[in-house]
DNA sequence: GCCGTTTTCGGCCCGACTGTTTTCAGTCG
């Protein structure tokens, strides 16, 4: 978690910097903050591991950065951080986060009228001293409370999970609308990020000069019915926030500009200025509009796949484009070949009617047939977790027998699909088991959880987990962080003595879809020591059974293939301890 | 302050939109 901290204060620097009219090191301080506040290994770490050259080694971060961060580990602040804070009375960071305030207009603020922060800005504001300083005017001092109110109300970033549906729906829409030849949506949304600030999507007009045409697009779709304010609408780009708190952008491009303007915004930010630099290198210039020569020439922009292969790469599905050695990769044509929702055949965690899920397991079977899958492990939660009415001993026998009788039925009908009978069985404070191993290894498969004691320290939790999946019947350690993002943290345990042990005993890591809880760089460390991932549902519904289509995602992210995930593979070859077959 | 098969010094992504100062600075992505 330090992680966060850091890149809050190394971020504020680079804010307080840029205030101060310090050319080039603000940037530096802001790039440094986003590699932090992305890493999926804690600093702590690394530090511990490689010491400051481990950290110089991070991107962007340098040899002084480095040493701040040294510092902060050690003494737990940054003396230069605080140092600047006194000479700058200003809350920045709050300051920043109002919509059409940047480093300049905030520095006028302090000066003309001693605005500090929030409150000093809202008083201002509402007093109408902000609109006669020049520069500024009745327009912005409504927009400046306008967007205070509305940090108010926001709730930051949003889950994938809950605004994909709507997403898709809206892009649908603008397909069927005049005068539209092709839709995409773009940025963190194409690249499936867990989590995401604003919603990108592009358009390309049969006629880009055809203006009536496009202000009708730009009109309906800033006349949806679920948008409360117009942020701007041109003939370009429009702007719209919808009632949820969730910023969408909708931008027109000429048909014959797509690719690049879709490459363009898709990002990351960090894949695109990596991007440009090799564009640079080759003599090129790549924007939104196209892959140009120096000379001005046009020689791409149609497709991306056009772009890409210009500059020498193949094209790469937008989820690993995050800067992350996927060019490097797509030069050396080295780039793995992303597991697929396709290459899925079954699942490994969901529950039924028996542990007070909402479906029997003949309707849970049914559905499972039905999106096409060969096998459904049923995970249902075992005695210890009373509230989850977790099953005991004897109804794990009555639950198998029914099982059986569901899947003779099935076999008699010709269908090539079995039910499994797994658990997801209870990691005790000690890391000892809900079950005795003469009940484990009457169940299929074996899968197990942290449910308790989420608080109990570092060490004491990776002794617990350790010991739970060294057990010689179990195969999958479920959400292996604790975390359910957007709800709940992780729990301390450390994922390497963890990961490092599911290695040595044939132990899988679960990819959960609605936790989200393993980070793509971890499901990728997983991945390159050589650990099986699952990429579970870990449905309470059987409609919850499609949301596995986001740990597909998050697998993609971790740039894992179809060899990589257990359940994309045939029932006879799954790898488990037991062997099954139909 | 970071970074480097052009460089250990000298660069650092680029264009649209808004509001306001009527020719452009500031902000955003």
């Amino acid at each position: 978690m330090k992680n966060q901290e850091i890149a809050r204060i190394l971020f504020e620097i680079g804010d307080m910097l840029e205030i101060g009219d310090i050319p080039f090191k603000p940037k530096a301080y802001q790039q440094a903050a986003i590699v932090l506040d992305n890493l999926e290994e804690e600093v702590e770490e690394i530090y511990k591991r490689e010491g400051i050259k481990g950290l110089e080694n991070i991107p962007a971060v340098g040899k002084s950065i480095a040493e701040k961060i040294e510092e902060f580990l050690k003494t737990g602040k940054i003396k230069y951080y605080e140092q600047l804070k006194k000479k700058s009375p200003l809350d920045v960071e709050s300051l920043n986060k109002v919509e059409g305030l940047g480093p300049q207009k905030i520095k006028k603020l302090y000066r003309e009228l001693d605005v500090r922060n929030l409150s000093d800005l809202e008083k201002a504001a509402k007093a109408h001293k902000v609109a006669p300083i020049f520069g500024f005017g009745k327009k912005t001092e409504d927009n400046i409370l306008e967007a205070i109110e509305f940090l108010r109300q926001s709730k930051g970033r949003f889950l994938l999970r809950l605004i994909f549906p709507e997403v898709q729906e809206i892009e649908q829409r603008i397909k069927k609308m005049a005068g539209v030849k092709k839709v995409s949506v773009a940025g963190s949304t194409r690249r499936r990020k867990e989590t995401i600030g604003d919603v990108d999507f592009l358009v390309a007009v049969a006629d880009a000069a055809d203006k009536k045409a496009i202000d009708k697009i730009m009109s309906a779709f800033t006349e949806m019915e679920n948008v409360v304010k117009v942020v701007n609408k041109g003939e370009t780009k429009s702007s719209v926030k919808t009632k949820e708190g969730l910023d969408m952008d909708l931008r027109v491009v000429p048909e014959s500009s797509f690719g690049a303007a879709l490459q363009y915004f898709t990002g990351s930010k960090e894949h695109n200025v990596a991007t440009r630099r090799i564009a640079i290198k080759k003599g090129l210039k790549l924007n939104e509009y196209g892959l140009f020569t120096r000379a001005g020439k046009k020689v791409r922009g149609e497709t991306e796949e056009g772009i890409y292969e210009y500059l020498g790469m193949g094209w790469m599905p937008p989820e690993i484009r995050e800067d992350q050695g996927e060019i490097e990769a797509a030069i050396k044509k080295q780039l793995p070949e992303l597991i697929e929702q396709k290459d899925i055949k079954g699942d490994f965690h969901c529950h039924s009617s028996w542990d007070g899920g909402e479906d029997s397991l003949r309707e849970l079977g049914e559905r499972a047939i039905e999106v096409g899958y060969e096998y459904l492990g049923i995970t249902d939660h075992t005695k210890t977790l009373k509230i989850e009415n977790g099953l005991d001993e004897k109804e794990l026998i009555r639950q198998r027998k029914e099982i059986d009788k569901l899947n003779k039925e099935w076999k008699t009908q010709g269908k090539k699909f079995r039910l499994l009978q797994g658990a997801e069985v209870e990691i005790h404070k000690d890391g000892s088991l809900d079950f005795k191993d003469e009940v484990l290894k009457q169940l299929d498969f074996v899968s197990v959880s942290v449910h308790s004691n989420f608080k109990m320290g570092k060490t004491e939790m990776t002794k617990r987990i350790v010991k739970a999946i060294s057990n010689p019947y179990v195969d999958i350690l479920n959400h292996p962080t604790g975390q359910i993002l957007g709800q709940r943290d992780s729990y301390e345990v450390d994922m390497d003595e963890v990961m490092a042990t599911a290695k040595k005993y044939g132990v899988a890591l679960e990819i959960n879809s609605y936790r989200a809880d393993v980070g793509s760089q971890s499901a990728r460390r997983a991945k390159e020591m050589g650990i099986k991932m699952t990429i579970s549902s870990d449905a309470h519904f059987k409609k919850e059974l499609n949301d596995l289509q986001f740990g597909v995602f998050q697998a993609r992210r971790g740039w894992l293939t179809k060899k990589d995930v257990i359940n994309a593979q045939p029932l006879e070859k799954l790898g488990l301890k037991k062997t099954l077959s139909y």
